[in-house]
DNA sequence: TTAGGGTTAG
């Protein structure tokens, strides 16, 4: 960021600053480290034009700023900008990286794509069967693809992914044989189909049919595969995995290895999983996640601590999953006054919000430690939201477990009050719920 | 300047 700085002191010295070229590649380049900074470029362009729109649009997608794409694109259409056929895939991605609100904003962008004529664009069609498929309208994504005159295959891989992410295995192999040219990604987005449906030897089978058929894995093809092995449990495949990538020169990249960390956690052997953590040249959150998860579940509470507080040495930031990770460490190795200030570091420090799972491991701290009134507390004092009700049950479970009836009471009258509240819930659900209860007092 | 496949909790 520091040289891009220099370079753009350099550009505007030499008058060049309305240089179009120059311009979008400084945004493009500077996107990534900041968005303000990029935006603060945009914004000093005298006259931008559709090139320039497109590639502010594209950079805000691509850094977690999707809103503002989809703001840019209102305001260049306002402007009389003309949208041209780049513009509308990189809006569809605005529209796909926000939640299914914006599948309306999507329908509009299609519709505008169509009286403007850009809608046989190959890379359109593809993006919006994607969007289609995401969102999980599969009559939409499908007829996408069947009004288009050329496929390429990107489409075809677009329709097998979509149709494995919304369950759809037996129509997802129907697309995937019927596929004129199949390359590495339709292979891995197949592979990973039948992995998903819980059909991991299926993965394995077509691991070898894609070699036989003289594509070679990558490795995306390799974590899928290591995903097959976790849920077979094998350490054998597993293994068989690692030495493959190893004597095929695969890059240990975060993904590679995150996997492998999990594989072996899962498949019960966590030596193996800290060697490939010490050995990784590059690591993500999802990287110490899994390490952390690792340690503490396996027993070793101390372990998983030491590494949590090493995260800080590193600047890597821990999130709300290595917050579930930690306390489950706590919970197994009985490090109750820990668990108890990894969550005021939680909520206190790192401003995360609580989710259930984190309730539910700090009441069993809390139980164990014999503090019923902080736990109750805790419960109470949670603002009205989706969350309280699950909250209230994780307690009522903590009470049952360590038999305090009196608590357990209380909460169980706060879920009823707080579903009579709720009109979603009928009131049958609650009776069955009441009865339960009365049954498990007994 | 554009399109498709990947890791962590529960």
């Amino acid at each position: 960021m520091r040289h891009l700085k220099q370079i753009h002191a350099h550009i505007i010295r030499n008058g060049l600053s309305n240089d179009p070229v120059l311009v979008t590649k400084l945004i493009s380049l500077s996107s990534s480290h900041s968005i303000d900074y990029s935006t603060l470029i945009f914004n000093q362009i005298q006259s931008p034009t559709t090139f320039t729109y497109n590639i502010m649009i594209r950079s805000c997608t691509n850094n977690a700023a999707p809103h503002d794409a989809l703001l840019l694109y209102l305001i260049m259409l306002h402007r009389g900008i003309p949208p041209d056929k780049f513009t509308f895939p990189f809006v569809i991605k605005a529209c796909i990286a926000l939640d299914s609100l914006a599948i309306e904003t999507g329908r509009a962008v299609h519709a505008l794509a169509v009286k403007t004529g850009f809608s046989t664009d190959i890379y359109l069609q593809n993006t919006l069967m994607d969007l289609y498929l995401k969102f999980g309208l599969l009559d939409c994504g499908r007829a996408v693809f069947d009004k288009m005159r050329v496929r390429s295959v990107v489409s075809w891989t677009t329709m097998v992914a979509g149709l494995v992410a919304s369950g759809e295995l037996e129509a997802a192999i129907e697309v995937f044989e019927a596929m004129p040219v199949r390359n590495v990604v339709s292979w891995t987005a197949m592979i990973n189909g039948y992995v998903r449906n819980g059909q991991s030897y299926g993965a394995f089978e077509l691991f070898r049919r894609m070699q036989i058929e003289g594509v070679g894995p990558n490795e995306f093809t390799l974590v899928g595969l290591l995903l097959a092995c976790t849920e077979l449990g094998s350490l054998t495949l597993g293994r068989w995995i690692h030495e493959f990538a190893c004597k095929n020169g695969f890059e240990m990249n975060v993904f590679l290895g995150t996997a492998l960390i999990d594989m072996y956690s899962k498949c019960g052997s966590v030596e193996d999983a800290v060697k490939v953590f010490e050995e990784m040249p590059e690591r993500s959150i999802a990287t110490w996640n899994s390490m952390i998860t690792s340690l503490g579940v396996h027993g070793h509470g101390n372990e998983a601590v030491t590494l949590f507080t090493k995260m800080d040495k590193v600047n890597a930031r821990p999130d709300a999953i290595t917050f579930v990770g930690v306390l489950c460490a706590c919970v197994n190795a009985c490090m109750v006054h820990e668990g108890l200030e990894f969550f005021k570091v939680m909520t206190e420090l790192c401003n995360i919000v609580p989710s259930f799972e984190h309730y539910r491991y700090i009441f069993e701290l809390l139980g164990r430690a014999g503090m019923w009134h902080e736990a109750y507390e805790l419960a109470e004092n949670i603002p009205r939201n989706k969350l309280d009700v699950c909250v209230w049950r994780a307690l009522l479970r903590v009470c049952e477990t360590h038999d305090k009836a009196e608590l357990g009471k209380v909460a169980y009258e706060r879920i009823v009050e707080l579903h009579s509240l709720d009109d979603s819930m009928p009131p049958n659900q609650i009776q069955l719920q009441h009865h339960c209860f009365e049954r498990e007092v007994e």
